[in-house]
DNA sequence: TCTTATCCCATTGACGCCCATATGAGCCCA
DNA sequence: TGGGCTCATATGGGCGTCAATGGGATAAGA
């Protein structure tokens, strides 16, 4: 499998360490992705990561404006000032910063949730929460006849 | 990594100097930048650092413009009067100069914010209220990638 | 001479690298 | 079917290195 699915939560541990899931190590190792980016998301109070192909995209983005424009400033300035590349220790361990902390909540476990081709950090409650309100009101409401 | 990305904070010391973080300073090298060139940005208050091809930059960005025009004239202003070379010292420290300090509203702390091709000087409670709104007003309603 | 900036060295605390332990799922074999 | 074995993942912690910071000493400029 290469995308990234499901969800687990780990213990972050004295150090401020957490494991990601082995499911989610082998999907980068198969892509060979050996740094992380990792950026705020931009609707939930989660930490995105993949590798710097998704950095690649949005910067792409960005491209496309004229580059002394107010929004291509704002754009830089949560993609380049909000991203931060990390990598994992020889276990598959990644450092839990004040960055991750303050935007999600987490304080002594992480929720790790698969999308795709990204996965996210959450504050485990929260994904819950979340997660439940999403599956009623999205779909069960939009897709009906009405 | 040879881009400027992330932020983080540092304190300024007694003698207003302040540790340039050692990714930067990585990028720094890895670029063979030994002198760095600072201006303050179009439209945020916070003070713009890379080498000096970043002043070539602007310049040819000038030159498209008819020379005699307002908007011509503003920027050569701060790119050429208001711009300023610095240099680290052995420690990867610089020196919080009136200059900046005037134009960002610093005072005790830095932050500095990567933007891919430079990095910027920010106070740390303004880039805060910026970012956390330029993430909000660019990123949610429309503009995010496939 | 006094102030401001540069050079050099000391301290401390965080992070990376390495190895040790535990928990639990799957497997084999009786 | 049940007991024990094995392996991989998750977790815990020691220790060395480096970054961030502090401060004295020296040099340069006003």
């Amino acid at each position: 499998m290469n995308r990234f699915l499901s969800n687990a939560t780990n213990k972050i541990d004295a150090k401020g360490r957490v494991s990601v899931p082995s499911a989610f190590r082998s999907v980068l190792a198969r892509n060979g992705t050996e740094e992380l980016y990792a950026c705020q998301d931009f609707v939930f109070p989660a930490i995105s990561m993949a590798g710097p192909e998704m950095l690649d995209r949005f910067e792409k983005m960005i491209s496309t404006l004229d580059p002394f424009s107010e929004k291509a400033n704002r754009m830089s300035l949560v993609i380049h000032g909000g991203g931060v590349f990390m990598k994992l220790d020889a276990e598959g361990r990644l450092l839990v910063t004040d960055f991750i902390r303050e935007f999600t909540g987490i304080t002594d476990r992480v929720t790790f949730a698969g999308r795709g081709d990204h996965f996210q950090l959450w504050e485990p409650a929260a994904f819950e929460a979340t997660q439940a309100r999403s599956r009623q009101q999205d779909f069960r409401a939009a897709d009906r006849p009405t």
